[in-house]
DNA sequence: TGACACCTGGGT
DNA sequence: ACCCAGGTGTCA
């Protein structure tokens, strides 16, 4: 489901909701989607510390990185969530009528300032490529398990984002995809920020002029901010925590389009693969 | 750089 | 029965 528009869809709606309540109680229902910083492959095992799943803890912030998301609460703990292609957060309030769907793997109980019930956070992940990772501190999250993220896309400056992806001579698809060399494009925004830049995504990174690469920075987080007000692109399992699709697949120009016309010259789009992902793209549009 | 692995589900 | 899917890590 997510890259980051979807993943800032789904930021801005819990920060709304959360912020300000506090967690009474969690529930685990399964232990190994729960995953260590140092040991990413270990999971809790039955013992788990429900203090690192934020319990007690009254919700501060929730912040995002590239396509990375994280809970913060008052005293510095933060959970750090990665969604992976099918990872979702729904908020059911209190009171609703919500009935337990299949692959939910972890349940927060939430109360409100008085103490009332306000409602569960759920973290439900089908094909379970996602991960929640407890971090102790701000320090731990930013110098250990994000240190590896390039900056984010949103936030990139020119000069910096030309720079990082020069810094290689793979496809140029290959690099914006790398989240190390930018953090929060995945493959729908790779493909739609090439053909919006026309720049075929075969391209050699370090053979494209930076003036090039400026305009390909330009039209990417133009895009992304699209996205971000469509709520981001439902393909198939996107939903924010509150239910709501989003809408910005039916402004996607080559994205899930192959076979059908080049909504720029009429030319028909083909596909390729890149990265070991599917790539689409005009051929007439894109040099 | 690519092949494969990790998983489940949906479409053909 | 097969192929594909918004991600990412490891291996040759």
């Amino acid at each position: 489901m997510p890259e980051l528009p979807e993943v800032e869809s789904v930021r801005r709606v819990l920060l709304d909701r959360l912020t300000g309540l506090s967690v009474h109680s969690v529930e685990v229902i399964r232990s190994d989607v729960i995953k260590l910083i140092k040991h990413p492959r270990s999971s809790l095992g039955s013992a788990i510390d429900h203090r690192q799943l934020l319990v007690g803890g009254s919700i501060k912030d929730v912040i995002r990185h590239g396509k990375r998301l994280a809970l913060v609460v008052h005293d510095g703990r933060i959970l750090e969530f990665g969604l992976g292609m099918s990872g979702l957060l729904r908020f059911e309030e209190a009171g609703s009528t919500g009935e337990e769907e299949l692959h939910e793997h972890v349940r927060w109980d939430l109360k409100g300032v008085g103490g009332g019930a306000a409602g569960k956070l759920i973290w439900k992940d089908p094909r379970r490529f996602g991960s929640i990772t407890p971090v102790g501190s701000w320090k731990a999250l930013t110098q250990v398990q994000w240190a590896h993220l390039g900056p984010d896309a949103l936030k990139i400056s020119e000069a910096e984002f030309i720079s990082r992806i020069r810094a290689g001579s793979s496809a140029i698809k290959v690099r914006l995809l790398n989240q190390q060399v930018v953090a929060g494009i995945g493959n729908i925004y790779a493909d739609e920020a090439l053909f919006r830049a026309g720049i075929r995504p075969r391209r050699a990174a370090n053979r494209t002029s930076p003036a090039r690469l400026a305009q390909l920075r330009r039209v990417a987080i133009e895009i992304l901010r699209e996205a971000i007000s469509a709520g981001g692109s439902s393909i198939r399992t996107h939903l924010d925590p509150e239910g709501r699709s989003g809408r910005f697949q039916e402004a996607h120009a080559v994205y899930g389009r192959q076979n059908e016309p080049c909504v720029r010259c009429g030319e028909v789009i083909r596909t390729c693969s890149l990265g070991g992902r599917t790539t689409a793209w005009c051929v007439r549009c894109q040099k």
